[in-house]
DNA sequence: CACACTTACGATATTCGTAAGGATT
DNA sequence: AATCCTTACGAATATCGTAAGTGTG
């Protein structure tokens, strides 16, 4: 026994028209065939369904019975399929992803409109997030993909190289430093340096990169934006990756590349190793890899 | 595109066991053809519902949501075939049968505790009433079938013969008429007549019969066991057919033969024309017909 | 290198449509 | 006599299982 949604939909068709002829045409078969698929449902069901002769089709009591739950589970079967091919068209679904504020604010949302304006059905939502609660929620399945910094256990997750991101000396335009050709390592520790907090990962990569070279510290905040401000305020210099520099767009600042080696973050891609994306997070992904940074920093 | 139940159990299966081989067992089939069967799904879907390697199968993010619609699926239509299969061999169901005071009060007892025995799945409904209230919830479908003598309009009811009943006098013991060897019609007129209502089958058949006759009218009741009191009293006679007799049996009270051409009346099973009935139904009337009441009066 | 999914392929079963048959109005 | 469901039968299609192929750990 093994019953399909075409007999369901036979059984409906019939027990509408009430006529074998026009109800096969209905199904797009000829009317032998379709009289076979009725007899067929009627032999797993154990009932005739239909009373019928040459001039009169009619349910049984029992295919009235039937009835009832057919119609709903063929409605229900539909709108199952419907929704599932609606997924897999990215017609429908939803999208979290989990980024780096600076990502996040940077070249997220120019993505992230140019995506919903090409799929109006999917819910996009985004976490912007340090690294490693991002890559938490890549894990824990609460995010469909992250842009962040590579984190410490990186056990069951991917890693693909999505951007380089390299750093920048930030002083007020009145600061020494404004004018000076190629500032160096040492130049920084003249200074006082304005810190960011030491869970972000810019904070990890510029103690790690410049070390055992220790800066004159003082203040440490947390967002850039106050950052922007302090050193707006010529209390400090500080040092920013490019992707973030966008905070710090002010007439009063000047901002100097800051070529040293080794002075360079790689942001991934992370999701969970050997699950695939849903069609819609992979579609967004693709948009995000299209993306100018992305094709600057992995050519080929 | 056509579904079958055979791949939503497979996709259940599957995403069960996560390993094609014991899945495949699970459905009785070599795991290539299983493997088909996932694939035919797939193509249907037009996503990949599993993600897979020689080691790991996982579902997919489109087949983790295809998953909670399918299982409910799945569930649904087995439930509904499960029903289905159930009306068909009478294990679940509802009858409803209509039939004549004397008929429900007499024969069919019975045959409902047989029937309750062999089906205790099955609710019965019965309701005792005159002929024209029957044959109207046989019409309206309210009753699967009934027991009664036939109406002025049987127009798409069908009506067979399902026993005779032939008239009895009764009298008190003390009437005069208690010992006549045989009443006649002119014996009936000499004493003081018990009628039941005009609306009674009985009623209309008895005047039906003696027409032109008219009887010595006096009391005119409802209900036979009234009839019967009175007559205990010795404040009349009547005439009764044999299948309402046993509300007679009372000391007080002789019943004699009245062996009078026309004075038989016929009971009918009637249903719906070009209707079948239901399973239970069938099952009850065959109960009913295999009775002995039934068998006296239609022979062959 | 062993295990597990996929692909290849021939055999079997099912499904389909045309056409003839039969029943009802 | 006309209509409409069923049956018959050959053809197309789908499904199944065995066995070889492929990739992963």
């Amino acid at each position: 026994m093994n019953l399909s949604v075409k007999q369901l939909r036979a059984f409906a068709a019939l027990r509408e028209h009430k006529n074998f002829t026009q109800a096969a045409q209905t199904c797009h078969l000829s009317q032998s065939a379709f009289s076979a698929l009725i007899q067929n449902l009627e032999a797993d069901a154990g009932v005739r369904l239909f009373d019928r002769n040459t001039r009169h089709v009619e349910l049984t009591p029992e295919g009235e019975a039937f009835a009832e739950s057919a119609l709903r589970l063929l409605a229900d079967f539909e709108a199952t399929f419907a929704e599932l091919r609606d997924r897999a068209a990215a017609r429908t679904g939803r999208v979290t992803v989990a980024a780096l504020p600076s990502i996040a604010a940077g070249i997220l949302p120019g993505v992230l409109a140019d995506f919903a304006a090409r799929h109006p059905g999917i819910q996009l939502a985004m976490h912007d997030l340090l690294s490693d609660p991002c890559i938490d929620m890549v894990r824990r399945g609460a995010a469909d993909f992250a842009i962040a910094a590579m984190g410490a256990d990186m056990a069951g997750l991917s890693a693909q190289p999505f951007c380089t991101d390299d750093f920048h000396l930030v002083c007020h335009r009145d600061h020494p430093l404004a004018h000076k050709r190629a500032p160096g390592v040492g130049d920084l520790v003249d200074a006082p340096f304005i810190h960011l907090a030491r869970n972000t990962s810019i904070r990890q990569y510029l103690d790690a990169a410049l070390h055992p070279t220790k800066l004159r510290g003082g203040m440490e905040v947390e967002h850039l934006a106050t950052a922007a401000a302090l050193v707006a305020a010529n209390l400090g210099i500080t040092v920013i990756p490019a992707l973030a520099l966008f905070q710090f767009r002010l007439p009063e600042l000047v901002v100097r590349p800051l070529p040293l080696p080794g002075l360079v973050r790689t942001l991934y891609v992370i999701r969970r190793e050997g699950r695939s994306l849903s069609v819609a997070a992979q579609g967004l992904l693709e948009l995000l890899l299209a993306h100018p940074v992305h094709a600057g920093a992995t050519p080929g």
